[in-house]
Parts: structure tokens; C-alpha cells; sequence
DNA sequence: GAGGACTGTTGACGCAACGACAGTAGTAGT
DNA sequence: ACTACTACTGTCGTTGCGTCAACAGTCCTC
């Protein structure tokens, strides 16, 4: 990275805190995510936010600190993909429709999205793990409101793990779709619906009864 | 990193090429699992190996390559968990039998396991995520075999994709039971066995389909 | 409008770590 | 014993991170 960089911000005037750090995590999340977290290096997101580097460490402390927080706004995106819960539907509907939305909020952010999966792993930071795996049990409890699980899971916790396990085939799924192209929406959908389904239909009684 | 290291390898001697490498290479492995891959500087690997620091540079190159190789032979380890092939055997009690081995083979090797998927990951390096893909595209042809569904996924290469997130969910799902221990062994045992016939029983049909 | 307090911002220093290269020392072949 | 070879090291230059004292806008007060 030495790239020239044409001022991407309106470089020169002094900023207010809060419109600081904004920037700066603009910059940061955009050049991490063209070049990877080692691509990139203090001096760059400096040079890009039209700053100097000691700024940086003034607004977060440690570089570690600033790309913790850049994926902590990353991970926040995500606007819920409306659970929009419909009393009378039945298991299959909720399933299917919520997975056709959240996949459908996933084919409009494509590149947040496979951002915010392909930049979450890199780093073996503890706080940044505990980071993602909040943002993970977000989601699964998202998908526990959508699919009326609410009350299994809280009478049993592995399920909550059980689902974990799901949004893992549902991050590798939708790679081999956005990123690789090795599959198709429509195949995603089957691959995860019938996936869910089976989970609630034959593992949660079988698990829930393994744990007593 | 600046604990005083004892000794760790029988140091002074001048060892051939290969021994030299596999050496450094255990050092170096066993570091980066225990402090991460950040955590760990050359020159650490290089005092854990009784070896000056610019050796690792005439061996690796770079402290990447290192790193890459470090986890290239991570990859290698898992002795493929004995598909043996039973022709008379039903789907399910193959893969029941398979999914078993595999567990247990994972039980064994736990920390090995879990390095290897929580090294993994970091790196946000082009070449290191093809060498974690080819690793997971080997585990799956395994997979394939002893499912019985080579010629199938021959004709259809999205079942490989598919496959592939599969081995998402049991990636995630083995973390939950080895590291975090938030599932037993016999559900984790459950929840795969069920997805993974319904992905062979329903969704190898509909996506075969649905690719047409 | 002048002076002072507050804080956003920077230049420069110290330090750690990586990669390169020339040079040293141990080993094998004759 | 001499030579060719190569495993191995000392050291240099560069890059990059974090800190600190000083600079410069902005707001408040008189």
C-alpha cells in the first residue's frame, strides 16, 4: 500500500469528535476490506481520512482497538430482517418467508455482508471473538423469535448452540453464493430451509430430551 | 512474549535441512496456537528452536510462508477417518458409522481440532484461504464417498457446494462441543446426522434439480 | 475585540519487528 | 590436508506502531 491517494475526504477542517471518528472508521472499514487488515497499514487509513497517524491513536488507542470497532459497526448493519411474526402461519411459512427475507437483505448488501464475514475471522483477538459471537447470537436469536422457538431455547440452552451450528452452514452457504457464485439463491433457500425444518422437527426433541 | 524460554529443543547441533524445517515448524506451530499467530514475533519462534532469526527467513522466505505452512501441515494431520466402505450397509448406518469416527477422531485430536479451525480462519491471506478451501474440499470428497454420492456430485457440482456448507455447520458445531462445551458429543451427533441425511434425502433432489 | 481555557491535531522520537546480505563455521568428498 | 558445499549467524536498513510535547482552531469571558 503506497497508493497516491486522491483526498476520498473532505480533507482540511476540524471536526467535531463524534464526525472524526465516523470518518475515520469509514476509511478504515473500506480499506480493510479491499486489502485485508495486514494490507493496510496505520499510515494508509491516516493518509485516507486526510489525518495523521497520531490521530488515529488518539481517537482509539491501539490499532487493534480501531479495527475492533471497525467490526463491531460492521456487524451492527444488519436492519433485522423483519421477523414480522404472523400468528396464524404455520412453522413452514415463518421458515420460509424469513429466510427468503433475510436472503433477500443479504443479495442487496452483497459486499457488507461478505465483508462482514470474510473480515470477522482474522485476527485471534479474544475480544474481538467475543465480539462476533455476540453479533452471531443476535442473529440465532432472531431466527429463535421467527421460527417460535423463544421458549424451547429458554428452557434449553443447547439449542441455542444447535442454532449456532445452523448459522455456520448459513455463513458457508451464502459464501458459496455471493462469493463463489457455486450456487444459486433458489439452492441456498432449499439447502437452509429444509435444514431448519429438520432441526425443528426432529433434532430439538431429540437434543432437548439427550440433555435431561 | 519475552518469557525466558527453557530450552525446548535439543539446540547446537547442526541438524539437516528437513529436520531443521520440521523443527522450527513444531515450534512454531506450538506458539502460535498457544499466543495466536500476532502474539508470536520471529524472533520468539526462533529462540523456542535454539536458532538464530534469520534462519526461519533462509528456510520460509517470510514470516507468512512460515505461517502458511505452519497451517498447511495442520491440514494434513487428520488421517482421513477410515471410510471403509460397506456395500451391504444402508445410507443411514453408513453415515451414522462414518459421522461416529469422525467424532471420535475428533475427540482424540481435540486440540489439534481446534487449532486447526481456530488458526484457520485468520490471515486474510489469498493464498492461505485456498490452502483452508483445499483442506475443507478434502474432508467433503471424503464425505462424498462414504455417502455414497460420488457419481451424483460428479454430475452436479453444486452438491459439492452444498457439502461445503455442510461442513460449516459441523465446523461451528464441534466448536461448540469441543471448546466451548455447550454441546455434548451425542448431540452434536444428532443435529449432524439428521441435516446431513435430509441434505441427501431432500435437498440433493431439489437442487439437482432446481440446476437444470 | 483581546485574552484565556479547552481540545482537536500534528511532528518527531523511541522502540519493536521483519527481510536481506555478507560472512562464519561445520561437514563431506578426494 | 585441502576444497567445495551449505547450514547458520551478525548486522544493517526499512517499516510501522505508540507516545508526548507542542501547535492551532474554537468558544467563552470580560
Amino acid at each position: 500500500m503506497a497508493e497516491t491517494e486522491p483526498p476520498g475526504a473532505p480533507e482540511g477542517s476540524r471536526l467535531g469528535p463524534d464526525e472524526r471518528r465516523d470518518q475515520i472508521l469509514a476509511c478504515a472499514r473500506r480499506l480493510f476490506s479491499e486489502h485485508g487488515i495486514d494490507g493496510v497499514s496505520n499510515a494508509d487509513v491516516a493518509r485516507a481520512a486526510g489525518v495523521s497517524r497520531a490521530l488515529l491513536n488518539h481517537y482509539f488507542g491501539s490499532r487493534r482497538e480501531l479495527y475492533r470497532e471497525v467490526v463491531r459497526r460492521m456487524m451492527d448493519v444488519p436492519p433485522v430482517p423483519v421477523p414480522e411474526y404472523v400468528p396464524g402461519a404455520s412453522v413452514e411459512d415463518r421458515v420460509a418467508q424469513s429466510l427468503d427475507g433475510w436472503l433477500e437483505l443479504l443479495s442487496r448488501n452483497r459486499s457488507i455482508w461478505l465483508d462482514a464475514i470474510g473480515i470477522a475471522g482474522c485476527g485471534g483477538d479474544e475480544e474481538l471473538e467475543a465480539i462476533i459471537d455476540q453479533a452471531r447470537d443476535r442473529a440465532v436469536n432472531r431466527a429463535v423469535e421467527v421460527t417460535g422457538l423463544g421458549p424451547v431455547v429458554r428452557a434449553h440452552p443447547e439449542i441455542h448452540a444447535v442454532l449456532r451450528g445452523f448459522s455456520g452452514m448459513a455463513e458457508a452457504t451464502t459464501r458459496e453464493w455471493l462469493r463463489h457464485g457455486r450456487l444459486t439463491r433458489k439452492q441456498v433457500h432449499t439447502l437452509l430451509e429444509h435444514t431448519l425444518l429438520t432441526i425443528i422437527r426432529d433434532v430439538v426433541p431429540e437434543v432437548t430430551a439427550l440433555g435431561e
